[in-house]
DNA sequence: TCCATCCTCTGACTCTAGTCAGAGGGTTGG
DNA sequence: CCAACCCTCTGACTAGAGTCAGAGGATGGA
């Protein structure tokens, strides 16, 4: 990273800041402090409960409280006890509420259309899909890494996408009983681990490694969602794989996947693994791989 | 501009805000309000006009005011009487001022660096180049076109700038007094007009239009400032002035020009200019253009 | 020299954002 | 059924951002 790239980051936060950023908060709150309306926006058309809104937003539960008060004295919104635990109140929005949120949405494509307004053809095209680069890499960037548990509800949602996945993407779809899968307890320390891969708190991609005593650590799970592909994230996740199997004194890495995973194939390819004869007999497998690295712990 | 363009500019702006935005003024800022942070920024090692802070942040006088008061009791900056007109204070940072300003200045580059981390170099190449495009195109689209008086600072700073321009490019070098310049007056309404494009409040371009009563309209002193090139914004004068002309009633519109300003003679081909015989005797002319036009006045 | 004008500053506000410490109901496990 | 715990709400704050009106010194043209 030079610093003529520190530097074209810069220029692009300012002018970011300046002409979005500033626009952004002050035009669509226009007629509403920004809290009330980041507020509307995330309790959006179907509703939502207190708690969830102040974990989403990061806010004090006080403060929350008061803004959902005088949002209820414009008669936007309603609060009621919840169904299930009468101690969470949830929150939906009124037909005027709906309105306002429907302004706000307005104002919102007014102001990207603003942006476009003064350029020609040409130049949106070019603008719009510069856009969509820097959304993508941004995105990407801020993608991290956490150790979690496998029995974990994140852990779980990545694993049933996953299972779904191969249902769908095998020949012989797919049966999790009649496979070699892991129990929870080899991904978890001190046998192995469990990745996941989150982007805006949402788990979008996962890894297991499992690290056997008397064999070669494995790598298990791999997993990244559909909407979080392109941005390089097996790649990460391999990487980072290697570098903890790497942590705990392993020599080598190895893995078992299906040609129909075409995308997985060859980016264990690219990163330096060589297909090698079956290790294993799982039934699911018809492509094993291995690769040799340097111990570092 | 379909609904998917808009689409993509708000997605954009809504992880720009979030990753950018918000980091920005809450990283930046730290230990100091933002307010003063900006202004920090604003004076600068070489200091500043109170006047011009005012202007470049459109603060109000007494908040401005305010703010350097605490500045200055931090130590950080110093007020004093300005040298030409004692009315207006002259700002400087102080040593210690200058340290902090240091300290932002390194901060703004460890913000930019934490968007590069975590992507690999060619992320990191495509990501820097799709800012930098971002960067041009909304600098673009914030560039205001307005009618001013060819004789007020931004067009005399427009008309040197230009000038000296002239001097560089012609051949034979030039002088104003040889020149058939319009006097101020016909540029002015009613006997015509003076566009200056300002991006950011700095005036980066201009455009004059003659109107004679008895003779068709002409386009002069047409200039981009270096830095705003490529944006596309002599394209936007030109039509700009098209339109203006068209709204008066005119059928044709002219111009006269010299060869070595290869990017201008393209332009005006490109925008449906034709060229014709010499209309004027402008020595420092030796292409003359002219474009049938549609009135709609 | 005088007066309109310009520039900066101060005082007195308003509004939004956000924090902190309980109060007071609801829920659940023993 | 009770105690511990959860969730939401209220009251009482603080701090930043910004506005408005007018005071008062400085300047420049008549």
């Amino acid at each position: 990273m030079d610093s003529a790239q520190i530097d074209g980051v810069r220029r692009f936060n300012r002018t970011v800041t300046e002409r979005v950023g500033v626009l952004h908060d002050r035009y669509l709150g226009r007629d509403r402090p920004i809290g009330q309306a980041r507020l509307l926006w995330e309790i959006g058309d179907s509703g939502q409960d207190v708690r969830r809104l102040r974990e989403r937003l990061g806010l004090d539960s006080g403060y929350v409280s008061r803004l959902l008060r005088s949002l209820e004295s414009d008669g936007l919104v309603t609060v009621e006890p919840g169904r299930r635990d009468r101690r969470i109140r949830a929150v939906t929005l009124t037909e005027a509420g709906r309105t306002e949120l429907a302004t706000l949405d307005r104002r919102s494509d007014e102001l990207a259309g603003s942006l476009l307004v003064p350029l020609n053809d040409g130049q949106r095209a070019r603008l719009v899909s510069a856009m969509a680069e820097v959304d993508r890499l941004l995105t990407a960037a801020t993608v991290t890494l956490d150790d979690i548990d496998p029995e974990s509800t994140d852990a779980r949602d990545c694993l049933r996408s996953y299972f779904t996945e191969m249902e769908a993407v095998l020949p012989t779809g797919f049966d999790p009983e009649r496979s070699l899968l892991p129990d929870a307890g080899e991904l978890r320390p001190p046998r192995g681990l469990f990745l996941v891969a989150r982007s805006h708190g949402e788990a979008v991609g996962c890894a297991g490694l499992k690290l056997p005593r008397d064999a070669p650590a494995e790598i298990k799970r791999m997993w990244v969602s559909p909407q979080a592909r392109g941005l390089g994230l097996g790649r990460r996740l391999l990487t980072e794989l290697e570098l903890r199997a790497a942590g705990q004194g392993r020599t080598l890495l190895r893995l078992d996947t299906h040609h129909t995973l075409e995308a997985a194939v060859s980016l264990y390819r690219a990163c330096g693994f060589r297909e090698v004869p079956a290790f294993n007999d799982e039934g699911y497998a018809d492509h094993w791989f291995e690769k040799r690295i340097t111990a570092t712990g």
